[in-house]
DNA sequence: CTTTGCGCTTCTCTAAATGCAGCGCTCTCT
DNA sequence: AGAGAGCGCTGCATTTAGAGAAGCGCAAAG
């Protein structure tokens, strides 16, 4: 759209760092580029940019800025893909970020459901810990996150929000999983998978332990929960996972018993967008149905 | 700023009806501003306007772009605010509409107040009855709406909500005068002035009287709750209001008695913003007193 | 049946934006 | 210490996008 172009040069000289490699990117020359951010200054009146001897950052003036853009545009997608809605045509690209547990069943399925309704939308999914989704949703790269223990909830519209114990992912005949439910000291007497401090189930892991004062001491730190899958079938080793990650009572090699909750809290796993923004029809429907699914847990 | 000239235009032919007026009200030849319009059609994908023999008119598309370029103008100017907030600076304009009975004590000692603090901001405030005022948030016109008895809650956010009982006002000695609390009949025996059907307290007379399978018979019906205020002093006639628009016991001509709520249902007095909106600095604090006062009340 | 007001088109021109080359500066690496 | 690289910024020639003037066709109003 043309009258975002000084916007989006902008949003990429605050990308690149630098006029230059901005002006690279964009497909026009450095001093045409310098003149519009100059010119934008001067009618917006302040400096968006601090000028430093590598190149240019933004100020604070410049961040509040950026926020702005970045919300403008994307509201301006979300307008047009209403507009498109009206005419009778239902298309649009629903972007989520979401926990690793979310991957493997709980969104392949949710999205063929409504892809079977909506054929024209599309769908971007990129796995992120929690902190990397709440990036997301700020800078508008994704109109919706799904994640275990969000952080700053206070910055995000809670769309859904459920919890699930954490449970403990074993070889079938490993002798813990003759047990209903596991007492969190028991596990860690094997050794353990658990994935790095990022991720919302080691959180969650890491406030457990302590309370016990005891310290995890992880055999195995690794950020597949597929590699966990794999490797609890050769070390009689435990780990852990959330059950919306699991595929329980469709998988004859592991067991999965829920943790006692009196040790380890359950996790919260919530639907977020950004903040007061109105989504584009396509993901605002899909959140919607996301939700009553999540409710249905 | 330059680069909303186009949408900016856009509004100013929604708002003229045809694209010659607003030309000239934009200082441009209708020639310029059509081919600017046909363009922005051509890059948005749809046309935004119908084309009637006497001029345009927005179509539903059209509707949904002027939504957006409001809320889009307004959010800029929040920015700029914002910017020149954190250098220091504490300036800016409060916009509000506000119900009749808001206007005469309560609001001005709150904008003094507001001002002892912030000299530097200014303030526009208009009064609208509940339906009006309703439309200026939606047109991003004003940031805040403090209004008896709104209608279409869900469109925006309740920023404080209070409820006031509905009196009666009359002169000092008149024979209703004694009583510490009136029924609602016993004032429709004398002529009775009541504002037109749009205001918030006529809602409340209307759904009163309704209840009691009785009909309204206004001697008067005035806009004004002035003319009401003098008008009661000559005909042992009957005015309303609520206390909001009293100065209880500071008037020693007129004497104001509270109706049976058992009668007629207090008023619900609401401060409103537009849904999910960000006010600029100077609203949002201003709303923070505003609904600090109210509770107080 | 003329008149009026409208959107739209064509042609010409001007002012704003672009590209090119180069300056001065700071930091880095030899 | 000196050369070089990379940066923001500026003066000047050039391009281009946008503005104005005039006029066409059309439909409702008088």
């Amino acid at each position: 759209m043309k009258h975002l172009q000084t916007l989006l040069l902008i949003e990429a000289v605050a990308q690149a760092g630098s006029i230059r490699k901005a002006a690279e990117d964009m497909n026009i020359t450095s001093s045409a580029l310098n003149r519009r951010i100059q010119g934008f200054e001067a009618e917006f009146g302040a400096p968006i940019f601090e000028r430093l001897p590598r190149g240019v950052r933004l100020n604070p003036a410049g961040e509040l800025l950026i926020q702005h853009i970045r919300a403008q545009s994307s509201d301006l997608e979300r307008v047009r893909a209403q507009v498109a809605d009206l005419s009778g045509i239902r298309r649009g690209r629903v972007s989520i970020s979401c926990s690793q547990a979310i991957q493997p069943y709980f969104m392949p399925s949710k999205i063929a459901e409504y892809r079977r309704e909506h054929p024209g939308v599309t769908f971007s999914v990129n796995v992120r810990d929690r902190d990397a989704a709440e990036m997301e949703l700020r800078n508008y790269n994704s109109d919706l996150a799904l994640v275990f223990e969000p952080r700053h909830l206070a910055e995000f519209d809670v769309i859904m929000s459920i919890t699930q114990p954490v449970y403990a992912v074993m070889e079938r005949n490993h002798p813990l999983a003759a047990k209903d439910e596991l007492r969190l000291r028991d596990c860690l007497a094997y050794p353990h998978v658990v994935p790095p401090p990022a991720i919302g189930i080691r959180y969650l892991l890491d406030l457990a332990v302590g309370r016990m004062s005891q310290k995890l001491a992880p055999t195995i730190e690794a950020e597949s929960f597929e590699f966990m899958r794999h490797y609890v079938q050769n070390d009689q080793a435990i780990g852990f996972q959330f059950p919306i990650g699991l595929n329980i009572g469709l998988d004859d090699r592991l067991a999965f018993k829920p943790l006692s909750v009196r040790d380890i809290s359950p996790g919260n796993l919530s639907l977020l967008q950004m903040k007061g923004r109105t989504l584009p029809v396509a993901s605002a429907r899909f959140a919607n149905q996301l939700a009553l699914a999540l409710a249905d847990l």
